[in-house]
DNA sequence: ATCGGGATTGCCT
DNA sequence: GGCAATCCCGATG
């Protein structure tokens, strides 16, 4: 069998780790708790920690608009993962595109294409859309509004369970290599897949009710002027629609994958800085 | 059955 | 900042 020749050799983590790391051995020592439980006191004193609230889980609604709204839309909101033993993830969403279906060439659902891989897209809005990448790694998107419209979520800003996504990150990297720094946990799109352990699976879940994973309003909002549009990433062979601006993201958020400095100077030239949660508790 | 490319990441220089 | 790793999916014959 050629995988368990080339088993050894990969620098990229191999099936069984990818498996071991969403499984949830991982123990979570004490040290890194109490430094967890340190860093979520300190979200619910700048969140505004409105805890008594019955629930700030969005629903159907906020997920059924066109998939430019609900991308800008999703800046600020909180992902939520609750794992098996009832540990729960959060991270503030930063960074999001949008990938529109039909006259979008860089979208899956190009063409109003449609196939066993990407119906989520076509599912009504707020069900996810996980799909495989490069082999290796996953991406979580949400349906919007619009036939086979979806909004990718590209980095969070983690609030909550910073131990445990360092430890579901660690499963995948080299032994020895050095600790991830907090803003470096969820700053890419499949990242945020590893450190939420958003398996496979959730794919054609409903974000709006699903009882492992979901979306939280919060009371820092993206506001207007402080999100920037740029091109979206990785998207370069699909023509004009590669330059288009469906790429949004917090100004000045450390947790953002990509900086595009052209596109913040286009849009405020006057070098606003945006100083939110991430960048005040960021330690790096 | 086979083939080509990809909404990325981590490690090395 | 370059580039290899790695394999699923969809298209094609």
């Amino acid at each position: 069998m050629r995988r368990t020749m080339t088993e050894n050799k990969r620098k990229v983590p191999s099936r069984k780790a990818n498996q071991r790391a969403s499984e949830g051995e991982l123990a979570v020592e004490p040290k890194q708790r109490k430094q967890d439980e340190r860093t979520a006191v300190l979200s619910v004193c700048f969140g505004g920690g409105r805890n008594a609230e019955p629930s700030r889980r969005l629903g159907e609604d906020f997920f059924t608009q066109p998939c430019v709204a609900l991308a800008k839309a999703f800046l600020g909101k909180v992902l939520v993962r609750r794992r098996e033993d009832g540990t729960e993830l959060r991270g503030r969403v930063v960074e999001t595109e949008a990938y529109l279906g039909g006259e979008d060439e860089a979208s899956h659902s190009a063409g109003g294409k449609r196939t066993e891989r990407n119906a989520a897209m076509f599912m009504k809005p707020g069900t996810i859309y996980v799909y495989p990448i490069y082999g290796v790694y996953l991406c979580m998107n949400v349906s919007s509004e619009g036939d086979g419209a979806a909004v990718l979520l590209r980095s969070l800003e983690p609030l909550q369970g910073h131990a445990v996504m360092r430890q579901l990150r660690a499963a995948r990297r080299k032994d020895g290599a050095r600790a991830l720094k907090d803003k470096e946990l969820c700053n890419g799109p499949s990242k945020l897949c590893q450190a939420l352990d958003v398996p496979r699976h959730f794919d054609r879940r409903d974000l709006a009710s699903d009882p492992e994973v979901w979306l939280e309003d919060a009371d820092v909002a993206a506001r207007e002027g402080i999100v920037v549009e740029a091109p979206r990433v990785g998207v370069e062979s699909h023509g004009e629609w590669a330059k288009k601006p469906l790429r949004f993201y917090i100004r000045g958020n450390a947790c953002v994958s990509v900086l595009d400095k052209a596109a913040e100077r286009r849009e405020n030239p006057s070098n606003l800085r945006c100083q939110t949660l991430c960048n005040r508790t960021q330690k790096d």
